[in-house]
RNA sequence: GGGAGAUUAGCUCAGCUGGUUCAGAGCACCUGCCUUACAAGCAGGGGGUCACUGGUUCGAAUCCAGUAUCUCCCA
């Protein structure tokens, strides 16, 4: 047989799987198992992130599978607001269109084909690596359930007050133009310059210097600000300043806001163009003036710059400035500058009319539910982050200046502040119109829907509800069985927006959490460190690595490099790992599936020893795994089940019962081997599916439509250690002689007796006699001339090399070892003559330290006489 | 500036309520092997003052304080 070949596989058993409808899942009398997945952005393709993440949450589905629970992972993908329109703007740009020359509903066309075009090649692509998601449930953000759902959220929260209209300092991304969130502006330390400006003192021949870093934003100033007690300036108090250029007269105000380290002390206010300035605008009546258009160029604010981009103004006002003689100096400076995380745009600060939801009440069960353990965030360490973001959370700006999206369901009737209605329909909204307006003469025509659509998120926080209807049919059997889920497996960075908020959705839209547990996952990050990212070119790509080293590799490579709640720097050997795993069962395989069943054979004592043995083995580590499962160290117990694996079972089980010379197995040996190997599938099937799957389905005869996937867990039992320490033994004494027999050149061929000091009863005998090659045990009692000695099972033993043996090197080692050992009695001894040490420390340790030094001293004897022995 | 976290072998990381799971794992590395399952392999081996300095304790990688370095999140 060949090496393990991933690819007709891992396709073979995914279509299987699909023909035979194993992933659906409908609601039963078993206990539910759900998970919603994080839905990818349509825009998305298949990215290091998305493998971890899914690869997680398969294994989950997977293992709740096995252990009897219906589960079901519900797909889908979300929308994307200003990512998609961004996709949609760029297509048509190319065809030489803009959104606003094809209008509204084609533009909404256009973005449904780019959608049905593309929007489903991440889900394909997760298919790929074997994602065992209930497809027919795929949802997506913006398709009529979803739609209704949100629409319908929006309405009940305006009809309970708490979503409101009102001014905003937003951040503003002048390429997208939308506002966007706090949370999606990356801040970035840039070299920019601090211009130094001279501002007039309004009739006087006297003037003040100030400092900043936009000096096209003069034109919007409305005031200087100093601060009250700044003795420099206490002759400017009541006095205006005239802004260069524009030649306008603004009040010089105090506040102690203004910070007399920075710049020159003096603080020029744009209200229209800085959060802080805002507030101070605010505080002393300020006038507002917004000089920029939304795409970034200037206004008729900007005077001769009307129609520039803020940038180029900035260097072109730097230079008009110089040569009017106002602009004092130009220094070098860094400082932190907004973007977006979307377009990269740098953001302005821009006030602006939005919607805005508001947060105190719909908090407080959120923060609750973590803190009473209700909703569990793995790792703990979140809970401190989490808090702290809840509890001084601002209102959520909800509206997004964007087509692409749930549309705001509010309708204008009037130009009025208050002059629109909230509406689920345009019919509805007319008669509340009629009614709130007075007028009955109303008709749909005189009303105008709001342009703007609803940020992404506030479909998204609906998602565990909405997958299931449950916003518009809360009492549909689908909601009442699957919800709450079980597992949410997300990133970190969203821990805010999206996370926090399903939680607070869950709360107040059905009183209940919408899942139990968080399981967040670390970031990918390459072997130096950083975040992967398309710019950096540092990400692999993940349909090549699974072509490279099968769907199967790459998720054990992942898994393995992605330790509980921690980053991870991926490494693509650990995918080789994972491939040559794969490879090793397979030949392992290959190995058991040649051996023909032989009912008159007898059983050999190291056969039925061995069965044993690995039962027990076996029995331990499904106990490990399963509590590793529950605390979602999911990658422990990967390593656990590999060592268990390629040690135990096949370095060491496998290599017991293997026949010599001959292909024929005792058959109750091979039926408990072939009973084992399939139960090890089973352990490995949630991290390797495919290849479980493809030896599961050849190792015993199956019907059509079996499958692994809703295979029989093995049940851990009680332990029984002895067998266990009693293995280890007879595998030190083995290791023991396979070390000598490397070191002085013996060959692993030949049989060599193997001497011991004193009285050998193992169990496991004929263990060592096989897989160390010894003819016979045979008790002497000193050690012999020519003899090279091991200690092992608390025993010396020895191997009688006749003349081959160099005597000056074994005793050096004797006396190495006995030197260490001496030292060893030595801490030992001094341990327990300490009274304090004897009186206060548990029995169970001081009697530990007292077998320890019974040890030490058989050994330090044993040893003496091995070098006396040697000396002769 | 505010908050969270990290520092253990060459690398990536375990190490829970202090004491035989206490100095571990995987990979990498070194040595010897193409031994008829597997060289994508087999057998064996060498690597660490647990960042530093103090403290608590009979006993500290583990608890406490400080120092250094780094990372992340929010301003």
């Amino acid at each position: 047989m060949q090496a393990y070949n991933s690819a007709n596989i891992e396709e073979k058993w995914y279509s299987y799987w699909q023909k035979n409808n194993c992933f659906r899942s409908v609601p039963d009398n078993r206990k539910p198992y759900t998970i919603v997945i994080p839905p990818p952005n349509v825009t998305g393709v298949l990215h290091m992130g998305h493998m971890l993440n899914n690869t997680i949450q398969d294994v989950l589905v997977r293992h709740a599978r096995l252990i009897g629970k219906n589960a079901c992972w519900v797909p889908g993908t979300d929308h994307a607001s200003i990512a998609t329109e961004a996709k949609v703007v760029a297509r048509l740009k190319e065809r030489g269109l803009s959104k606003e020359e094809i209008g509204r509903d084609g533009f909404l066309k256009e973005a449904w084909k780019w959608t049905d075009e593309y929007g489903g090649i991440i889900l394909e692509q997760l298919k790929r690596i074997g994602a065992s998601c209930d497809w027919e449930r795929t949802a997506f953000t913006l398709d009529d359930v979803r739609y209704e759902s949100v629409i319908k959220t929006f309405i009940d929260l305006y009809e309970k007050g708490l979503i409101y209209r009102g001014y905003r300092m937003v951040n503003w991304d002048p390429e997208a133009k939308t506002t966007i969130s706090d949370e999606e502006v990356i801040h970035k330390d840039l070299q920019g310059k601090l211009y130094h400006v001279r501002y007039q003192i309004e009739n006087s021949s006297d003037s003040l210097v100030i400092a900043t870093t936009r000096p096209e934003t003069i034109l919007g100033d409305t005031a200087i600000c100093i601060h009250p007690e700044d003795e420099r300036y206490k002759h400017l108090h009541g006095k205006r300043a005239i802004v260069p250029i524009a030649n306008r007269s603004i009040p010089i105000i105090l506040d102690t806001y203004v910070d007399r380290e920075f710049g020159t002390g003096c603080l020029k206010v744009t209200p229209a163009h800085d959060v802080n300035d805002y507030n101070l605008g605010q505080t002393h009546n300020l006038d507002i003036i917004d000089i920029l258009n939304e795409d970034g160029t200037l206004n008729e604010h900007g005077l001769h710059y009307e129609g520039q981009d803020r940038f180029a103004v900035r260097k072109s006002i730097a230079k008009e400035m110089e040569d009017i003689g106002v602009l004092v100096k130009m220094e070098d400076y860094r400082n932190s500058v907004g973007t977006s995380e979307r377009t990269g745009a740098v953001i302005e600060p821009r006030l602006s009319k939005q919607w805005f939801l508001n947060m105190k009440e719909i908090t407080r069960p959120a923060i609750d539910a973590v803190e009473n353990g209700d909703v569990n965030l793995v790792p703990e360490k979140f809970r401190a982050t989490y808090n702290n973001w809840l509890n001084n959370i601002r209102d959520w700006n909800i509206s997004r200046q964007l087509w692409w999206g749930h549309r705001i369901p509010a309708y204008y009737y009037g130009n009025g502040e208050n002059d629109f209605v909230v509406a689920a329909s345009i019919e509805d909204a007319l008669e509340r119109a009629k009614t709130q307006s007075g007028n009955s003469e109303l008709t749909i025509n005189e009303l105008r829907q709001e342009e703007d659509v609803l940020d992404t998120w506030f479909s998204s926080w609906l998602w565990p509800l909405s997958v299931f209807d449950g916003i518009n049919n809360p009492d549909n059997e689908e909601i009442n069985y699957y919800y709450p889920t079980a597992d949410l497996v997300s990133g970190p960075d969203i821990l805010f927006f999206w996370i926090a908020r399903m939680i607070m959705a869950g709360y107040h839209f059905r009183s209940e959490k919408p899942f139990s547990n968080v399981y967040l996952t670390g970031i990918v990050r390459d072997a130096q460190g950083r975040k992967m990212s398309k710019q950096l070119g540092n990400s692999p790509d993940a349909l090549k690595l699974m072509e490279q080293y099968g769907a199967d590799g790459v998720r054990v490579g992942i898994l393995l490099s992605a330790p509980a709640g921690n980053d991870l720097l991926f490494n693509e050997d650990l995918c080789n790992q994972g491939r040559n795993f794969a490879n090793k069962i397979w030949n392992a395989f290959n190995l058991v599936q040649q051996w023909q069943s032989d009912a008159n054979k007898a059983p050999l004592p190291s056969d039925e020893l061995a069965i044993k043995w690995f039962q027990q083995r076996m029995n331990n580590i499904v106990i490990d795994v399963d509590d590793a499962l529950k605390r979602y160290r999911l990658s422990d117990a990967l390593m656990m089940i590999y060592k268990l694996i390629w040690d135990d079972f096949c370095s060491w089980y496998l290599e017991i019962i293997k026949p010599q010379g001959e292909k024929t197995v005792n058959a109750v040996v091979l039926d408990h081997t072939i009973s084992f190997f399939e139960q090890l599938l089973i352990i490995v099937h949630p991290y390797m599916p495919f290849v479980s799957e493809e030896l599961w389905q050849q190792i015993r005869p199956r019907k059509t439509g079996e499958t692994i996937m809703y295979a029989a867990w093995p049940k851990s039992e009680a332990v029984n250690n002895n067998i266990i320490n009693e293995f280890e033994e007879a595998r030190d004494v083995i290791t023991g002689v396979r070390q000598i027999r490397l070191d002085k050149q013996l060959g692993f061929k030949d049989d060599l007796q193997l001497l011991v000091n004193g009285a050998f009863h193992h169990s496991f005998i004929s263990v060592i006699k096989k897989l160390a090659r010894i003819s016979d045990v045979k008790i002497v009692d000193e050690a012999p001339e020519g003899a090279v000695s091991f200690l092992a099972a608390g025993k010396t033993f020895y191997l009688d090399l006749g003349d081959r043996i160099n005597v000056e090197e074994e005793r050096a080692k004797a006396e190495e070892e006995l030197k260490y050992l001496q030292g060893f009695l030595k801490s030992v001894d001094k341990k327990l003559g300490n009274a304090r040490f004897v009186d206060n420390a548990p029995a169970s340790v001081v009697e530990n330290e007292r077998k320890k030094q019974a040890d030490a001293k058989g050994k330090i004897e044993r040893l003496i006489e091995r070098i006396e022995s040697l000396n002769k």
